[in-house]
DNA sequence: AATGAATGAGGCTTCATTCAT
DNA sequence: GATGAATGAAGCCTCATTCAT
């Protein structure tokens, strides 16, 4: 298991060329990930799509794990940001109506790059996320589970992670399936989170014939 | 990729010295999938804690995908009777009760050993099942997709896969949170599942302070 | 190298089952160089081909060398045997004719089974020939030797292995061009030795256009 | 048996270390042939005599089978023009004259690195040659049949085979036996030449006592 | 800074051979 | 005698990482 120092980047050039290169690293590793999955992924094929020289990745990154580490604290800092707008838009709405706002963006956040999304977070349970990210997750979980206790939901927290986790997992499952639509998707996983959170799931009901 | 007589046993033997060795290995790959995940996996390693000689390992074994290939579908099979199990028990209940049955049967499943279970699922996404396996899988979805038909469920098949994730998704996140308590879990979980299948959670409404 | 005693058998059973599987071990080597060639040749196969365990073919031979060895003694004692009625026929007859009749006699020996003798002919080479099979080999050069000092050959010996090792490169390569008409080849070879031999090549010659 | 881009080089290095490290490696490997044949061949034994590390050599060869393929292009496209040489040299000449000259040439080749260029042949009938390679020996072949073919003889592309191979058997059995007067080889080669061709062997018979 | 040649630990697999039953 | 399970040396190859230029 890589140490802490072994995961965050050597250097974070802000201009020019090194910018270039540094960008041109994630962006390899992520396409890589996308199409090839983590198997795929190796120092060298990184390095050659990025179009850099091997010595060049390591100028920028003490290892492979830093490089996937940086694609997590981006995605995580991704989702933050999305989940952000939504929860400004849930303001003061109906329990209902901000679970079915929140529930979009983080399925169109899954959706936008799904074998990305899904490797990365197998990634993260094996990485010691470094302490910056590790923020970012526990804004994340905050955010949400603050939404959810102004609601009067007990444990937020815990709901927060149960709900985060059950969507996930169907979500993913769906779009490994080859689902497409997800408006059905998140038609059929919001009466789960309703049901959860302990509301009747209401007229959506789809599921009884 | 591994091709389908990759993942094939060598040989089953049925008794005796080979008996005791086929098992170990088998075993000491679970353990290691246990305790290290897939990362501590590799022919030696397991030999090695299995007590036999890498030649042994092979004697049985085309490879490591074979090795875990039996894993799975040694934990497909239980899972099947697991689950076959319960629905007998649910036999002629209310939905509700019966998903309660289901419910139970299948974080037991989980929980007996998570990491494991979670890691061959990972590793069940990677490898081409071999069609007895893809047999028993079938199986245990028909099975569910039926009890959900009886009910009046639409889409049975989906709502089994949609089901069966987000309860994996859930179970999982909350053992590797660390708790421990599965009647806990499942009662935050039920609601959930009841709510997809369109029921009203009901009383047993945790989830509002 | 293997050392002497590694390729003599363990013993040559003269009887009953024991003769049948020390039999089956030589016809299966053989058989797999003859289809495979000497990278199929393994302990394993050999045994599993002739229906015995691999105990079994250690009890009879020391090791793979020991079953090599004991196929080149054999058909070097077959080709002694073939040569020598030739020689019979040979006697008091003209060069020339005693030329064709030798010829005649040597290709049809490797052309009997052309992989496998040329498989035995690239293992004589690594193996360290045990004295009888030396003896064999030498009593076919004396032979041949003789013959052609009662003509009057300079350097019989030397004359011996050059016409042997000329002959063998030329049949050889036109079997493994495809090249099934032995009297052809050999109606090709015979004015190539009988130049040598100083002889004029005479009317059959068929290399002129 | 190796594909065709299993006997290709990794890349070709032109210049610097990485020019050296690939020549050594080719040398260790054709060292390796000639003193211990094929069978003390291995991607360590060569990287170890090339003084170079194991990764090293699979930086420039996917494979043995490369290496040694390699070997078999440099030794054929030597061949060629050795051969092209002395086929300058014997244009114009006649069939005698022409035939001494080649054979010179051809035994001269044998006899730079003897156990080599057996080694070499032996390898070449299990190899797939690359078509590189396969043109190379193609010319080599087309030259000396057109050679014969201006001599008037029938089937030259037959003839050139038949004398290739009775010239490689025989040269590589006097000298595997020890001889080193070349002169003397190819003194009583040319006979059988001769006598192949249907020319009278001649005056330079000097095999009858 | 950038390059890319070099490294070698470590994973995979075969196969000749032994030995307890 | 026969069996076949077990062994492990030895070969193959990859890939993360270093370092001289």
């Amino acid at each position: 298991m890589p140490s802490a120092s072994q995961i965050q980047p050597r250097k974070t050039p802000r201009q020019g060329r090194s910018r270039a290169s540094y960008e041109a690293i994630l962006t390899a590793a992520a396409q890589i990930l996308e199409r090839q999955g983590a198997a795929g992924l190796s120092t060298n094929t990184v390095a050659e799509r990025a179009g850099v020289s091997i010595g060049t990745l390591y100028q920028y990154f003490p290892g492979k794990e830093a490089i996937t580490a940086e694609l997590v604290r981006r995605i995580k800092a991704q989702l933050l940001a999305d989940l952000s707008q939504a929860l400004e838009e849930a303001r003061g709405l109906s329990m209902r109506e901000a679970a079915e706002i929140m529930l979009a963006a983080s399925i169109r956040h899954h959706a936008r790059a799904p074998e990305l999304s899904r490797e990365l977070e197998r990634i993260e349970e094996l990485l010691p996320l470094d302490p910056e990210t590790e923020a970012v997750a526990a804004n994340i979980h905050a955010a949400l589970g603050a939404l959810l206790a102004g609601y009067g939901v007990a444990e937020p927290a815990v709901a927060a992670r149960d709900l985060t986790a059950l969507s996930k997992g169907m979500v993913h499952a769906a779009l490994f399936a080859g689902e497409t639509d997800l408006a059905r998707i998140e038609a059929r996983l919001l009466p789960a989170v309703l049901g959860y959170l302990g509301l009747d799931p209401g007229e959506r009901c789809a599921r009884r014939g």
